[in-house]
This record gives C-alpha cells, structure tokens and sequence, in this order.
DNA sequence: CAAAATTTGATAATGATTCTCAATAAAAAT
DNA sequence: ATTTTTATTGAGAATCATTATCAAATTTTG
C-alpha cells in the first residue's frame, strides 16, 4: 500500500470509516492523475479501467479524500468543479484561458509567504487556498486557434 | 447619470445592445452592495425596493455588466456564484470561513505585483484573477457559534 | 405613428450535485 | 467461521442554480 492509501485508511479510521474496494479504486484514479480532473472525466477513466462505481459514489469519496488532505478542489470551470490531488505537489496556482479552456500552472512562488502573513494578522487560520487567473495565453492571442 | 451608468452604456452602444430600464435597475441595485451578493440576495433587494424584475433578466443581465468591467464574478460559496462590483475598489483577496460562512476583504498587497511578473513570464495577459483562502475565522475558532 | 430590432418575464429545460433506500460488504463480536 | 452490527454502494429520483425558449412588450428608427 503506498504513502496516499496509508494517509487515506488513518483518516478513514479515525473516523471509524472503512477502506473499501471502491474507495481503493476511487483513490487510484485520483492519484493516477497528474493534473485537473473533473468527476465526469474521472468516472470515465475508472469505468474503463475496471467494473463500474457510481457517480454519487465518487461524489461521495471526493470530500473524503479532501478532508484527508489528499485532494484539492481547485477550480470552477465550465459549471463543474475540478480537482487536483495535492501529496507531495508543489504549491502552484493557475492561469485558465477563457479562449481555449487551457490551464497553466505556476509555482506559487514569493505569494504563499505573504498569504501567511495576511492570514495571521487577521487571526485567520488557512485550510486552503486558491489563486486562480483568468485570461487570454499567448498561444490564443496569436492566432492560433 | 453616474459613471458606472455611462460605462455601462457605452459598453452596450458598441454592441447595439439598449440601455433599458430594466438593466438601469439592476445596474443601480448591484453598485448599491458594497460587499458580496449572489443572484438571489440582488433578486430580493430588486424586488422589495421596485415592482418585480425577473431572475432571468438578472442572470441575463450580470455577465453584460461584467464584461463591461464593472462587475466582478468573484467567488462561489453555498454553491452559488458570488459577485461584487469593481468600479473604484481596491483589489483585495477574500478569506472565507468554513464554519460560519463569514467573508474577510484584505487589500491584495504585494501579491498583485508578483502575479503581474508571473504573467508577463508566461506571455499571458491576466483579465482577472481571484485569490480565495479557505479556513477558520478568529471568532469560529474560539468557540463563537 | 409604423416598422424593425432588442428585451423581458414566465416558465420549461438542463445539468451538476445530493439524497434515498434497499441490497451489499466490511468489521466486530461471539 | 458465523452472526451481528455498522457503514457503504449503486441506481435512480430529487434539488437547485443557471440557461434556454418564446410570445408579448419596449425601445429605437424611419
């Protein structure tokens, strides 16, 4: 079992949740993953990998894998959320192209630092966060496309 | 006519789109929230103050006054969109509160400089960006209901 | 004022996400 | 290992924010 499902099984049992099959199957797909998904993408993949696990089941293993701090809910785009798992991944934040839909990640940088700073003067404590830029890449205002 | 009004307007000239009394009204009740507003919050606020203005004219409405720089999508909590309006406003990031559903404004700092060198590297040119930190307030941590 | 073009309101439709509940699987107890 | 308890699953129904439709109403133009 590798470092993301022992995570995962600690957090489920300290809950007294179970580490079931499905949820094995959930965690795997997430993790095989290496950039934004969306539930209706990562239905697809599990479904033609193995047998079928349900859609509100993934919706319901998502939060799970949240709150064990596997997974990054980390932008909204075309109506859906998308996510990103986040173990052993640099901090990054995004530019989406709202012409071509792309997604660019960048390091985050000197920003995470400041984000600190801000949080703590206001006694705020971060679970998350999320930087999110939208524009045109340099690729769609050439033409291309 | 105020300014945003004649923003607004021009914006809509060049797209032979009316400035109808309708728009006027949802125009005026937008720029009269200081603070974050979804659909349903300018609904109501519409409808006690004048004679009723449908939610589809609403939604129809928003993305008209953001694409003419006077309103901002700025970010979604209870699974609705949020907005706020940007005529005049400092940039600033949002922290919001899990427990209690508490939005924090901050001025934007340092960050908006970082971000502006981060695009520029990227050669991708920004129309807007978000920044939302997810955590616990002050008040909830300490046990304030 | 009449004609052309856009807008509106009411309501139906869509689509992502959540809920329900009977059937199943996992863990605990015996 | 079998039973008992508890949590989980899948399928489909239900929700709810947002969009689309379309006939009636407004606005602008001639």
């Amino acid at each position: 079992m590798d470092d993301q499902a022992k995570v995962f099984e600690n957090f489920l049992k300290k809950r007294s949740l179970k580490l079931t099959r499905t949820r094995r199957l959930i965690l795997e797909a997430v993790f095989r993953n290496h950039d934004h998904f969306d539930v209706d993408t990562l239905y697809d993949q599990i479904k033609t990998r193995h047998q079928n696990v349900s859609r509100a089941t993934i919706y319901r293993t998502l939060p799970l894998l949240v709150q064990a701090g596997l997974l990054k809910q980390s932008l909204r785009c075309q109506d859906k959320d998308h996510y990103e798992h986040i173990y052993g991944h640099e901090r990054h934040l995004h530019f989406l192209c709202t012409r071509c839909g792309n997604i660019i990640e960048i390091e985050s940088g000197g920003i995470e630092k400041i984000i600190r700073v801000m949080a703590e003067e206001k006694d705020f404590k971060i679970m998350e966060y999320n930087i999110v830029m939208r524009g045109i890449c340099a690729n769609c205002r050439t033409g291309g496309e």
